[in-house]
DNA sequence: GTTAGCACTCGTTTAAAGAGAGTGCTAACA
DNA sequence: TGTTAGCACTCTCTTTAAACGAGTGCTAAC
């Protein structure tokens, strides 16, 4: 094929009627799935141009590689170049209702499971993806109080409040019965010795100085403190949400055995969703709003999928991330918009009933 | 057709012939997954019968409506009339090892939950179907202890403990400041008259002098019993874990889309997995397993699948319900097998262990 | 009662033909 | 020089037909 020197195809700059082209290029395949041919294009736009001259240009950004033919003699659909341009910057967000949503939140919620459970839920019929949803966690957990209490005559029950009003409650059993007093001095002890502490800044010496001042009852401390570690710990852990994972049906592209299974199983198993989450969480553009198109998201199971996510803060530093997963060729105008107004009514929702 | 009189197939009782032939049917259905035709019958038990004679039977056997043939011409498949029987009268449990689930279960295991989780996963790995569990479950659930403690000026911790020790926490606002001695009050108020109680055995009436008592707190109490009544029914509604989903896709008569998408979405759902295992675990036999095939599980999703469900007691009157679900073609001897020997396990564990 | 043999059925595989959508290129045009 | 009409060509998808093969039911012989 012969180069000729200062061609169009060989500008980095994409003129005007080529980004008008491409537009319609991936407007059309997001609607139809479809490869789209130049005759389409010809009529769908307003540039009042015959297909010959569509294929001319069509013919250029697939050189540049912003669009590609499955196939000789095929439509062109977008590359995940392409993608990414219109993402960036054609992209015009639709502010989306999501009605039921604001319904929805506005019920009393006294459980944050709950309320995450009815977001990812009502996002999911709302956008027909599948969705996902990390419960918002505090960057450092730290003790805030700790309260034991007789529960029978050698079970001790140990509530541990860590900030962000996050509890875990634990049952100890114990040789002896414990008298009133006895745990009302380790509560104090408990408390003064370990209140405001991270997880790293329990120290083993520290630690070896608390059992000795509870004497004999030493190791029902260090059963406490193991319990409070695991308590922590668990909430480090990230919780995930998921619903409609078999929206992905509604999607040819991805709805072949051996894809549906892969991406069914990530969603099962939630590990890797999790890592998703995190790493969308702290790469976190100005918005919060993040795409990952194609392999960009390091998922492998869904090298074939578009994921958007959204961090949401609940204040106190309580952030989570939400997730939408879907077909490359997904509405990410209508998505984005969705997020967007999730984030927002979360908010609001945050500073009306700062619980 | 005419019908002789007195002629084999108008029998009621199966001979001995017919069984084995019958048993060898739904043996080389169960592996291959493939219409068994007479030849391979002939070959493969150890009747010494020519295949022309496996026809005579077979034709019988369809007659009476325990096989069938998907087209003319082809070979015959199990009716569910036919996996009945078998399941009923044939079936031999294979004592299974389960080698992993007596490792993972020796684990130290603090919380119910992740229990659970590993029981379902494990034994969807060593079955390679779809599993289910329900949580434990007393029948009534009653109030054993109350804990109101102040996390801050204006938040009270509520700890629920409910029989079988089961907790639950709830942050309550209050308006004003309570100082220790007040909160004191309200714990020794709130015990002395509900524990011991089931949700039903709370009158209004008994709150209405709680709230007399509690004077000028008395919003406190009410907000104190609403927790209460909320924890109760919370713990009351089945909570469900499940694992192996994406194994359908192993199993072709499952795996296309229209009814991997149901089913994928009834285990997403889990609301009609719910039903299922409870009714399950009420009509329980007398070994507390029971099968269920095609139609007679309920579940429209699973008109296809068969579901094999065992009941597990963690002593204490706590009952839950372990679910299979696989093609109607699944391995039942190996299964239940399976199942029996994780009851014996869960029975173990509990006596050891009896927390 | 059992079995060999055979015609027949019906789903599955393979091959070929045809249709259709869309392209690239050339030549003509404003 | 950019635009357009026209046309040959490519490649997938659908349709049609033919060949295949597993398995049956029936008949007649043992």
């Amino acid at each position: 094929m012969l180069t000729e020197p200062g061609r169009e195809a060989a500008e980095t700059e994409l003129d005007e009627r080529k980004k008008k082209i491409l537009q319609a290029v991936i407007r059309n395949y997001l609607e139809t799935g479809e490869p789209v041919g130049s005759r389409t294009i010809s009529k769908y736009t307003d540039l009042n141009l015959s297909s010959a001259t569509i294929r001319n240009e069509m013919a250029d950004l697939e050189e540049m590689g912003y669009i590609l033919q499955p196939h000789t003699s095929a439509g062109r659909i977008p590359s995940d170049k392409g993608y990414r341009l219109y993402v960036d910057t054609m992209m015009e967000e639709k502010e989306r209702e999501v009605v039921e949503m604001k319904e929805m939140l506005v019920e009393r919620q006294d459980k944050m499971e709950t309320l995450l459970k009815q977001i990812v839920r009502v996002l999911a019929q709302n956008t027909r993806y599948a969705t996902m949803i990390s419960a918002p966690q505090t960057k450092r957990n730290k003790l805030k109080f700790i309260q034991l209490s007789k529960v029978e005559a050698n079970q001790i029950l140990a509530v541990i409040v860590i900030e962000g009003n996050v509890i875990k409650n634990s049952i100890l059993s114990v040789k002896e019965e414990l008298d009133d007093e006895t745990l009302l001095k380790l509560n104090i002890l408990l408390n003064s010795h370990l209140n405001g502490l991270s997880i790293d800044e329990i120290s083993l010496g520290m630690i070896s100085v608390m059992k000795q001042q509870a004497g004999i009852h030493g190791d029902i401390v260090g059963d406490v403190i193991d319990a409070v570690a695991e308590g922590i710990r668990n909430e480090e852990d990230l919780e995930i949400y998921t619903s409609g994972t078999n929206n992905i049906f509604r999607y040819p592209e991805l709805a072949d055995q051996e894809k549906a299974s892969e991406l069914i199983n990530t969603f099962e198993e939630k590990q890797l969703l999790g890592e998703l989450l995190q790493d969308a969480g702290s790469e976190n553009g100005n918005t919060g709003i993040q795409v990952y198109i194609g392999a960009e998201s390091q998922v492998q199971s869904m090298r074939d999928c578009s994921v958007v996510t959204a961090t949401y803060e609940l204040g106190g530093g309580m952030k989570g991330t939400i997730g939408i997963v879907g077909p490359k060729r997904m509405d990410y105008d209508r998505v984005v918009g969705t997020l967007r107004t999730i984030q927002t009514q979360l908010d609001e929702l945050y500073r009306k009933d700062d619980r």
